[in-house]
DNA sequence: ATCAATTTTGTTAACGCAAACATCTTAACA
DNA sequence: TGTTAAGATGTTTGCGTTAACAAAATTGAT
């Protein structure tokens, strides 16, 4: 029988109604063993009576505690899966809270901070940061000893962090291709002035050619759409424009290599046959597109299971040491690669 | 000059530190006219001083309000940008918390309902939900006057509901295929026991087939991955395994068009001349396909403005009408479809 | 200067919960 | 039986905030 009112109940409703103290209600609700099995059976019936709910603004402010995480996130396309995150968050009693569309310096980051600062988040987890750009806000978080692990930025950062290592990804990539004999490579980079895992690619492409005493061909970066198929696209086809020769293009994620597999496409020329094509991320299109990528696999759960363990041992034990996680990618070879055509010029 | 101590600092710290009562600090913060510029001047720069911000939990506790809108979604591959919702609801004075993988009868979908209930949840967005199947959890709501608005459930559903329609783009994208000639027309659903949209489109491509006095070709199901290109190519392999004739396929949204897409090449076959493809949602993916996917485009911006519009006004005025909002798609026609070919048998 | 009207500021109480402490009950044992 | 310990239950208080009320300061008109 539920009951038709419209307020909700509060502990001591349930405590009248039970014809107990509000006390022992709250002890049967937080599982408390001082309880006789009598008192907590005729209250946990009363409970689903009333279909109490404990309110958790009233129980944060008694507690001094939110158990709450805020995900700071650049946009939607990141491909490690949030759901994934989250649930494991909830596995260890937190509840993420992600928030988009935060990248660096743009005021959604200033906003968010507040938010997550009035909602007394106990944590952050901060992905794609490059650290230097923020210092104000992540000042005032370091000043009330919340947390943050950074996700995803820079190798050898003195802060709390998880990263792939990017900078090897980008070399298995570069290196698969000089070993099927391409010389001429050029580069469809990510966002790199905004993303730091975006210029540790780039720069791991730079360096991995002049380990190999290659000249790097042309680098294009899609500017105002990112990683996606669109930048991707307008990049190759400026390349193919360029009159540039080149026999290879490193992308810097699977979207920017689909566009530029589909500029390639309507150029009349074909993957891996004209042009080889790497990406990375192993995103579940890189299986779908024609031909499927060979691209970079990241173990992104790895990274989530990381990320939050790391930043619930820094709340729940402020001793933890600050350290650095590094995860290793691994090349996946599919079709879009093969060895350089025999005809190549130069 | 920032503080030191880690205690956050508190109405009552900024009122003494100012020499004013903690009501002032309050209504400073509050933006209430009833404060001389002096001294409002005077507490503005003691909160910088000590960077004091409001306490949420606090604030709701006492309010009664939590300003909070959960989002229930079904996976993440739903293509409406959640980060332009939560914007919008920012814009609206909310905070919208998403919360995924909410599939119907799950236990995650309980788990958040409870969520969403201790939080005090002002409202909630429910996304792809089939009404009948979790009326318990509903029910509980209703009792407690917390409005939902449903997005994208079926056409005439009588609960307050934002949807777009399914039918009609189905029908479309059915009719354009008749109309270049088609007429053993197969499907590739969507996992149509769980999700309304992908009911809706199952059924409006067995209507408009009936309409047209065409007999169904076969229609399969991506069961476990549900709308992923993995699921598409699955099925496109099944088909042409099968045997049976067709010469084009409807497939339930962009991302199983695309594993068909890749299927049919693996085969050695082209889209559009050995078959006709198309999809649904214009997802960025569609444009980027090889070759560019013919789809059905629904305003998903519009889908959100209308849903968290609506919303709101159901919280702030409970005497807003329940209704439906319908939205119409439209199609996009690319390169995938074609004329039937001439020799097609039978 | 006086009084009323108005504006500005302060005081008190309550939102719902759980920790700390106080009290009451029961059990165990000499 | 009395005494102690242990267990079960109740009472008080405060977390940080704002509404409602109370008080003080200012203004304006005579």
């Amino acid at each position: 029988m539920t009951n038709l009112q419209s307020k909700r109940a509060t502990l001591s409703d349930v405590a009248i109604q039970a014809g107990v103290s509000s006390q022992t209600v709250s002890r049967v609700i937080n599982n408390s063993p001082q309880v006789s099995p009598k008192l907590r059976q005729k209250v946990l019936r009363v409970i689903a009576e009333l279909d109490y709910q404990p309110n958790q603004a009233a129980r944060s402010l008694k507690l001094q505690r939110s158990m709450l995480i805020y995900v700071f996130l650049f946009d939607e396309g990141y491909p490690l899966r949030i759901d994934r995150l989250i649930e494991k968050g909830r596995g260890l009693g937190y509840r993420l809270v992600p928030a988009y569309n935060v990248s660096g310096n743009s005021n959604t980051f200033r906003l968010t901070m507040e938010e997550a600062m009035t909602q007394m988040a106990e944590g952050i987890l901060l992905f794609s940061a490059s650290i230097e750009n923020h210092h104000p806000d992540i000042t005032r978080l370091n000043n009330r000893h919340i947390p943050i692990v950074y996700v995803d930025t820079y190798l050898g950062a003195p802060v709390a962090s998880v990263v792939v290592d990017q900078r090897l990804g980008t070399r298995l990539a570069t290196e698969h291709l000089i070993a099927l004999g391409h010389r001429d490579i050029v580069e469809i980079a990510g966002p790199y002035h905004r993303l730091v895992d975006a210029q540790e690619r780039h720069e791991s492409w730079l360096a991995t050619l002049h380990d190999h005493g290659l000249t790097p061909g042309r680098s294009l970066i899609g500017h105002s759409w990112g990683f996606s198929p669109q930048s991707g696209y307008a990049a190759m086809k400026a390349l193919l424009e360029s009159g540039d020769h080149f026999t290879a293009a490193v992308c810097a994620n699977d979207g920017l290599a689909m566009g530029a597999l589909h500029a390639l496409w309507e150029a009349g020329k074909r993957a891996p046959d004209d042009c080889s094509i790497v990406g990375f991320d192993d995103s579940e299109i890189s299986r779908y597109t024609m031909p499927p990528l060979t691209t970079v696999r990241q173990n992104f759960d790895a990274v989530a299971e990381q990320s939050i363990a790391y930043l619930v041992s820094l709340i729940e034990d402020p001793s933890t040491p600050v350290h650095q996680r590094v995860l290793y990618p691994e090349l996946v070879v599919r079709q879009s690669t093969g060895p350089c055509p025999s005809n190549a010029r130069r």
